[in-house]
Formats: structure tokens, sequence, C-alpha cells
RNA sequence: GGCCCGUUCGUCUAUCGGUUAGGACAUCUGGUUUUCAACCAGGCAAGAGGGGUUCGACUCCCCUACGGGCUGCCA
């Protein structure tokens, strides 16, 4: 890990909501800009102007923020149209950038014919053997040119943060298109223009883009800049090995907000799972901060459950003060003199905050008994013995001590039937602590 | 088809030629607890297959199988 402060980014496209997957890679930026007093930009890579919404990159911001991630900068692509124009005219005047006039359907044909010959399906750059007067016929015909970015076809390589040495063979890669027709500038350029004019200096991303970052190598070498360091993380797949995007729908952060995962869980979870360090609740981000370290990290593609974010969101939340919760109490209309004597209660029995609803129904309003046949007469004789109000932490010990005597009962057999009667369940919060918060006097 | 990466307990992984193959999570057992949880102690559990190289291979090389990714005028 460097000390140097590192300028990280995460460049979401604005055409949809973050997933675990994408939350994974904001993370790790985010942890090591961080780490090394750098620079975290949130970058809305918005080239695509027909998919890109604001709505989109509203969410994005919004999930971010609830998950603690702030960003130290923000940019968005559809602002430095010109900057692009720019260095397109440099890469031109540099002899990088060639006009190609090949249609889709031209290009798709070629492609399946090459397959067909077991050819690997390569540009094979017939545009770049046009002369002037060819482009000029091109143009007469109606053709609009795209613009192709000229590939040295020698090795490319580079020591990847989490994989290793790589070495990619720039001939097996077609020219990347970097312009449309119709004159978009590209994703694999626009990135490459932002992260040598940003001074990114490490960029971490998923496993997806190792092909992109050979050609963004190059490209970036050819405007005259220092690619930054890179950083493949494996892709994560569903907890029985399938590709993980066919389950988007259940795994964007909005659903999981919403089944109660809490950020620090989420987070705890995502920067260390597929890593060499136990994953573990982290108390804070800065605990996820120190605690991080990319070259801990595999290459092997990772299971994700999003069941295992349920012991840990568990955990967080049973670790939380009453201020913290207050106000969530105080809305299921917990009294205030009995918020923390209700939180000490039912903490330790909830694993989502929601959860903590059905211990005050139970409080508020009682249970339906549960009481075996056999236990009628005992259960009839003990609720008799219930002392009056009001009930203190004192009431449960001395109730089941009456019974006790009375009945000749003890151990599981005096308490299990009461607990049963009284809250309807097998298991449950310290029973000492619940007869105190009862708003009714249980009945059979 | 081509290119890149990968494959060690159920899961995430450690091991940079010689280890009783370690840890974490999960699981199981015991302790504690009125119950559940938590906590403590302990247990079960792994090198995809085949060839090499070597005194010795989980580790290095090759092949096969399997998994993932890329192979767009998407990102």
């Amino acid at each position: 890990m460097t000390t140097r402060p590192t300028v990280t980014r995460f460049a979401p496209s604005p055409t949809g909501y973050i997933h675990v997957g994408n939350l994974r890679t904001a993370l790790m930026n985010y942890l090591i800009a961080r780490k090394t007093g750098g620079t975290f930009i949130l970058r809305l890579d918005d080239t695509d102007r027909e998919r890109s919404k604001q709505e989109y990159a509203d969410g994005i911001m919004a999930d971010l923020d609830w998950l603690g991630l702030h960003w130290d900068r923000v940019e968005k692509q559809s602002l430095r149209m010109d900057r692009y124009a720019q260095a397109a005219d440099d890469l031109r005047a540099r002899g990088r950038f060639y006009e190609c006039f090949e249609t889709p359907t031209e290009l798709d044909l070629k492609r399946k014919k090459q397959l067909n010959m077991g050819k690997p399906p390569v540009y094979d750059r017939a545009s770049l053997r046009l002369d002037d007067t060819a482009r000029e016929a091109m143009r007469a015909e109606g053709r609009a040119g795209y613009w192709r970015f000229q590939l040295d076809q020698s090795r490319i390589e580079w020591a990847d943060k989490i994989v290793g040495d790589i070495s990619i063979d720039a001939a097996s890669v077609s020219d990347p298109v970097l312009i449309r027709a119709d004159g978009q500038v590209l994703y694999t350029f626009a990135s490459s223009v932002d992260d040598i004019d940003m001074g990114v200096s490490f960029i971490v991303r998923g496993a997806d883009h190792v092909t992109n970052t050979a050609t963004q190598i190059q490209i970036m070498q050819a405007m005259g800049g220092t690619p930054p360091s890179f950083a493949h993380h494996s892709l994560l797949t569903g907890a029985g090995g399938e590709e993980l995007s066919k389950r988007l729908g259940t795994l964007s952060l909005r659903d999981l907000r919403a089944r109660g995962v809490e950020p620090m869980a989420l987070l705890s979870l995502m920067a260390r799972l597929g890593s060499s360090k136990p994953v573990e609740l982290a108390g804070s981000m800065q605990d996820l901060i120190d605690g991080f370290d990319v070259g801990s990290f595999g290459a092997a593609p990772t299971k994700f459950d999003a069941e295992d974010l349920f012991p840990l969101t568990r955990a967080h939340v049973q670790s939380l003060p009453l201020p913290s919760v207050a106000s969530k109490i105080k809305g299921l209309g917990v009294p205030d003199e009995l918020a923390g004597a209700f939180w000490d209660m039912a903490r330790g029995n909830i694993t989502v905050m929601d959860d903590l609803a059905q211990w005050w129904a139970l409080c508020r309003d009682g249970a339906q008994p549960l009481v075996a046949d056999e236990d009628r007469e005992f259960v009839a004789a003990a609720f008799d013995m219930l002392p009056k109000g009001p009930w203190d932490k004192g009431t449960w010990a001395a109730w089941t001590a009456a019974v006790k005597e009375a009945t000749g009962r003890k151990g599981g057999a005096l308490f299990r039937p009461l607990r049963r009667a009284v809250t309807g369940l097998d298991a449950g919060p310290e029973m000492a602590e619940l007869l105190p918060l009862l708003q009714k006097r249980p009945q059979l």
C-alpha cells in the first residue's frame, strides 16, 4: 500500500442504481483514498446521453451518502465534451487516430466470417489503408466516419495490484472505437482523458475491465500521460456460483436497505469478502480504512450471499446505544419513560431495526397465550398468583418463586410454560425485563 | 473460436519446494443461560484430474476438465 496521497475515483454510469458489485468497487477506491489522505472523486460517466438519467445520478449519490462514502469532488463527463474533442485532435495529430467507415452490419459480418474461419474477431484495419480519395468517396456515399485508436501491436503489461503481472498481446484486441459516427465520445476514451487530467493515481475496478485497461494504458501513453496503478478485483457471483447480474433486482442497495441491512454491515462485508482477512463487523469507517488492504484480495471469482449481511446487521444493531435508536423507538409509540427499558429488553432479540415493532406490539397488546393441555391448570393457578402492579425487574423472580412454592414445579417445567403463556413464544427477551413493560395484565 | 484470469475445508482464504496444510465465517459438541442470542472451550472439514521437473510439489512447468471475464459505433 502506497503511503503517498492517492487519487482514486468511482465512475458509475448513471444508467441504473448501485448494486453490490458496484459498491465493492466504490468502497475499495474510497478506502484507498482515505487510507493515504488522498482524494476520492465521484465521476459520473454520462457520455451516453440516451441512457443516462439525472434520476439515476441522484440515486447513486443518495446511496453513497447513505453508506457514508463521501466524495471530495464530483465530475460529469457530459460537461467535458470540449476537452475530449481537443484530446481527439491531439491523437489525430500524433497519427494514432483513424477514421473508419464500415457500418455496424458490415462489422458484424466481418466478425462472423472471421469466427467461421476459426480466426479471432479482431478488426482488420481495412479503413486504415484508405487514402484521402477513398475516404472522400466513402463520405460521398453518405457514410459517416467513426474513429478508432490505432493500437501499437506489442504486448501490454502491467503489475496489477490484485491479479499480479498481466500481459496482453495488443494484436489480439481490436483497435478500440473512441468516437462514434454520431460524434458520441465513448467511455474508453473519456475515461482515459479524465483519469490523466484529474491526476487519478490508482484505479480499482472489476476484472471485466482488464482488456479495457490494456487499451487505455496505450491511449494514456499516446496522450503523453502516465498510466496510474491498477487493481482488478474479481467479480461477484451468486451463492451458487451463478452470474450475479442475473439477480441484480434483488441485490440493489435500495433493496438491501429496504430489508433492513445496515450500512456498516454492508461495508464490513464488502471491504473483506474475497480477501484473506476475516469478515468482521467494523465499529466505524475508520476501522474499515485502517483494516483495508487491496493486496489481500484474491483473483478468483467470489461468491456473495446476501444472507451473510444479516448476522453483521444484527451485531451492529445490538451494539447501538439508546440515543441512536431513540427516534425509532419513539416512532413505534413507546412512551419516553419506557424507552430505555424497552431497548434493553428488546435489543438482544432483533436482527433488523424493524423487528422492534413486534416486541412493542407484545408489550402493548399482550400475546395469544400458548398453553399445552397438561399445563392448563398450572398456568391458570400461576396467573392467579400474579402480583398486583406496578411491576418491576424483581417481579418475575418473586412471582416464579411463589409459583414454585405453590406448585412444586421448578426449572424448565416452571419457567417454560409461563414464558409461553405470557409471550406466546418459546424464545424471546429476558422475562424479568419484559414483565415491567407489559401494558396489560396477561390473561388466559 | 481467440485472448486474459482463476481452481486449497460448506464459504472467504494463508502457504512465496520440506508445515501435524493455518485462520475466519458457517456447522457440530460441551460449558454458561428459564429460552433464544451472546460469550468461553473443543471437534468435524480442503490442495480439480493427469503428466512432468525435483531427494522432496499445494507451491514450478505442460496437458485436460471446470469456473469467471473480455472479444460492441455499451459501460
